[in-house]
DNA sequence: CATATGTCCTGAGAGC
DNA sequence: TGCTCTCAGGACATAT
């Protein structure tokens, strides 16, 4: 039996799956919180911070203004100066609608109005959800040294972040202090656009290959995020109404180790491993890696 | 300082 | 069939 194309590998939400989650939960704004619940479950539980009382001392009665995305975190403002700050990290999800399963339901906002609720969903649990008062974000923010956003930082920006480091372009790029959004799955896809090889040592690319990185960056998120985000094979990641993305099929490269190259036809999609994570490309359309034939 | 490796976690799939 | 092992990769801690 042939294998459906549309079942092949795992996601894990990156820049575009997180911004499909913001719009996705974006009508919530203007609407106050009436509670919020660690929910409990069977599962060994993830970081709130702080504890739940103390939570629920600092939210309830707010209103939410506004819902923006940090890298691959979403950031809830509300109107007391506190931030609610969500980090789906592998398998984590914010939902409007009925979670996956009840299982692993985490945590839960009820809200005045409509939609009534934003619950956060983790399978494997290496998410977390947790409050910050606008003082204690922005050191946050100081601590985490979070790089410029992919799809507002300028080029020339890109190249200087990227540029400083001695590293593979491919491991580069998943680096958050350079350039913040991009995980494992968009860093192949990006690189084949650009007909990179993803060996490359960052700071020896040239300004014109710069640009061809920085487009081909801009043109995968976006399409991405225009199909919502990929959702792969153990079909863990949903938008906030639980409905999978459709990325996965315009994947060039990423999952199709042994396919043909929708871009050459004539090389075949190889894998190789860089700092621990798969990489995948094509030895036709972006060059040979030594010691892989 | 820069870079590399280990750690957490669950469920799917391989192999015996 | 049922066990054990490996793998997937977010962000951060620790090691080199």
């Amino acid at each position: 039996m042939a294998s459906d194309p549309d079942d092949n590998e795992m996601v894990m939400p990156e820049l575009p799956e997180v911004e499909t989650m913001r719009r996705g939960i974006q009508s919530i704004v203007g609407l106050r919180i009436r509670n919020v619940h660690r929910v409990p479950n069977r599962c060994r539980p993830i970081l709130i911070q702080p504890g739940e009382a103390s939570f629920r001392r600092r939210v309830t009665g707010q209103r939410v203004i506004a819902v923006d995305r940090l890298g691959k975190r979403v950031v809830l403002r509300l109107n007391n100066d506190y931030t609610i700050v969500f980090e789906p990290r592998m398998t984590g999800l914010v939902l409007l609608a009925d979670p996956p399963d009840q299982e692993h339901l985490r945590f839960r906002i009820e809200l005045r109005g409509n939609p009534t609720q934003v619950l956060f969903w983790d399978r494997r649990g290496l998410g977390n959800v947790r409050l910050f008062s606008c003082r204690e974000f922005e050191q946050q923010l100081v601590k985490c040294k979070i790089g410029p956003d992919a799809l507002t930082v300028s080029l020339t920006e890109f190249k200087e972040q990227l540029g400083k480091t001695h590293r593979a372009i491919k491991v580069a790029l998943l680096d958050q202090h350079l350039v913040a959004g991009i995980g494992n799955l968009y860093a192949s896809e990006i690189l084949h656009l650009a007909s990179i090889n993803p060996t490359r040592r960052s700071a020896r690319i040239r300004n014109a290959e710069w640009q061809r990185i920085y487009e081909a960056m801009r043109h995968v998120l976006n399409e991405a995020i225009h199909h919502e985000g990929s959702t792969l094979s153990d079909g863990t990641y949903r938008n906030a109404l639980n409905i999978p993305g459709g990325y996965q099929k315009y994947h060039r490269v990423y999952g199709r180790e042994g396919e043909s190259c929708k871009t050459c036809a004539s090389s075949i999609v190889k894998r190789f491993v860089q700092a621990q994570r798969s990489t995948f490309f094509c030895p036709s359309c972006q060059g040979r890696v030594k010691g892989l034939r």
